[in-house]
DNA sequence: GAAAAATGCAAAGCGAACTTGACATAAAAT
DNA sequence: ATTTTATGTCAAGTTCGCTTTGCATTTTTC
């Protein structure tokens, strides 16, 4: 699944590791988000989200999700 | 985590079943989802949310989630 | 150009998300 | 009251989210 989380972390001028840290997960976790490797858990998508004062579906793409 | 699932089910006179084919999982992921056993994925929260119109942050309680 | 920081990637392990199938009870309909 | 529909639950199995550790490569900094 995209993200805008590179861009983001770019524009707050943070690297993955405090980020990962912010958030409570490890490096490795928010990397293999970033490549698409998996998909982040609800709560870690809300903290994510929260720490950029974003809502889940500003930070997340999405469009790739089967349509109901 | 809570949810108001059962209450826009209700609103909406869905049972289980039909939400659950509706989103594409089994009626027992929402049963569980809706007794509080396990948390839905981000896909499926996104899924559920938008069937009723609604934001995943309109949907799901993340009030308990461990603020940063 | 060398040192340091940041990122990518791999493997093994644990617990969580979801499935299938099946049974029991509760609620609704006739 | 009996049938049907809806819900809760249990067990076993698979896949996925996340961790830990560790190494290789890229990017930054001095």
């Amino acid at each position: 699944m995209k993200t805008r989380i590179p861009e983001l972390r770019k524009q707050h001028k943070l690297s993955q590791e405090e980020m990962a840290m912010a958030v409570g997960v490890t490096r490795q976790t928010i990397t293999s988000i970033e490549c698409g490797k998996y998909v982040a858990s609800l709560p870690l998508a809300y903290k994510i989200a929260k720490y950029f004062g974003l809502t889940i579906e500003e930070v997340f793409d999405f469009s790739e999700v089967e349509e109901i």
